[in-house]
DNA sequence: TCTGGGGTCCTAGGACCC
DNA sequence: TCTGGGGTCCTAGGACCC
């Protein structure tokens, strides 16, 4: 029988906050989103207080009670590095780990003595050396294991380890948790249920699965398999290859002109060509969108523009490109509050050499080479297109950046915690 | 004038996740 | 005054083809 482990980081920006910052320990303190809009990550005091994920900070710094909450603007490369520090931990302990996101990894822990003990052990360890505090879950397929971490976080007399490779086990929480716990039932799924007459875990896993698969698709079924203790959802050694790369953002100024606008855009189309060339990827379909605040009261406008390409990874290409489906969007007399550009269809890259390129792409091949050589050496954005202009007006707001610890040598002031 | 079914590809939109 | 930024998968429906 397969024996997953997932293992989750305890409010892990928060934790890795304050992992050089011994100052935050014990205080209540939140982690905010790019525009230090919604509070994104929060640590176990500040969850007492009340702060819910995704609260618009600027309403929750309003209670009295938050004042003394200490907060920080989000820092992603340094909680990519934490995340791969905590990878390095478990991959010299376990014969395999799948990461699923930045904070969360699954485990192949099949055909292991002593599972819970060693599940225990690698807890300890991921905090004293990663100094990432973490709960795991085990369970006979993925679905399960994410249920049991959900309850070895709420439960404490548990000491961060729940183990749900029992039927019996299973069957007394299944009695007790709602349906709407589950991995994969968000609360849409979880409306439809309850009109059913569905509400827990033990309610729905009765269901006939023809009737799940017609209600709620090979999704519903797929997750009802698994709560039986049936895996559908395998140990991948290699993640699949990403299909689509997405830099968007809400400005921290208003872009009310085509120049505001356009140099926004511009800005986010060579960043995401440079992840493109950085995975040695070429996209074959590009997507612009802009729209207006939805919150503030301006007329609600949104347009998209999406167009097939030449696979490219080239930022001039791209940019030119970009800027054609971005002028068809823009209507005058809108103010713009968010944009983005979106690539797919990606394939990897051609080479260069290869019997059909031509001069021009082995000229282009060279030029992105150099440009990005540049700002590796010298800083990202040191050498960008024109059009992404010098006033940079849309620029989040990140009022409380936390130093790059652990990726930036010259803002590595004191590294207390390796 | 009557009048099909099945396949593919593409896109938009919904739902979910962290 | 101030409300995130990424991703994934699935389905429905239209266009087109034979």
């Amino acid at each position: 029988m397969a024996v997953f482990g997932l293992i989750d980081g305890n409010s892990f920006y928060c934790a890795a906050e304050r992992a050089f910052a011994p100052e935050l320990r014990g205080v209540p303190l939140v982690v905010l989103s790019n525009n230090d809009g919604c509070a994104i990550a929060r640590t176990a005091e500040a969850k007492a207080m009340g702060i819910k994920m995704g609260e618009p900070w600027h309403l929750a710094q309003r209670r009295a009670e938050c004042k003394a909450v200490e907060w920080r603007s989000s820092n992603y490369p340094l909680y990519g590095d934490m995340s791969r520090r905590m990878y390095e931990v478990l991959a010299a302990r376990v014969p395999q780990v799948e990461p699923y996101s930045i904070d969360e990894m699954f485990l192949d822990l099949t055909g292991l003595p002593d599972v819970e003990r060693l599940c225990h052990r690698l807890r300890d360890e991921v905090r004293r050396i990663a100094k990432i505090p973490t709960c795991v879950g085990i369970g006979p397929t993925k679905t399960i294991a994410k249920l049991a971490n959900r309850i070895a976080k709420d439960d404490v007399a548990l000491n961060g380890v729940c183990d749900l490779r029992g039927e019996a086990d299973r069957t007394r929480y299944y009695a007790e948790l709602s349906i709407s716990r589950v991995w994969g039932i968000g609360s849409k799924t979880a409306a439809t249920l309850q009109n059913l007459g569905i509400v827990s875990i033990a309610d729905f896993i009765k269901l006939a699965p023809e009737q799940v698969r017609d209600v709620l698709t090979v999704t519903g079924a797929r997750v009802q398999a698994e709560l039986r203790g049936q895996s559908c959802l395998p140990f991948t050694l290699m993640p699949p290859p990403r299909q689509g790369i997405a830099v968007t953002r809400s400005f921290g100024q208003m872009a009310n002109t085509w120049g505001q606008l356009r140099e926004a855009v511009a800005a986010f189309a060579t960043r995401a060509a440079e992840k493109l060339r950085a995975e040695g990827l070429e996209a074959g379909h590009l997507s612009v969108f802009a729209h207006t605040n939805p919150h503030n009261g301006d007329p609600w406008y949104s347009a998209s523009r999406a167009a097939q390409i030449e696979p490219t990874s080239d930022t001039l290409a791209l940019l030119s490109e970009t800027m054609r489906l971005l002028h068809a969007c823009w209507r005058p007399g809108h103010r713009y509050f968010k944009a983005g550009v979106m690539l797919a269809n990606l394939t990897p890259a051609r080479q260069q050499g290869q019997m059909f390129a031509t001069r021009d792409t082995v000229k282009s091949a060279r030029a992105m080479a150099a440009l990005d050589a540049v700002n590796a050496r010298f800083g990202r954005g040191m050498l960008r297109p024109a059009a992404t202009g010098t006033a940079m007006a849309w620029k989040s707001r990140q009022a409380q950046h936390s130093p790059r610890y652990t990726t930036r040598a010259e803002e590595m002031l004191v590294a207390t915690a390796f």
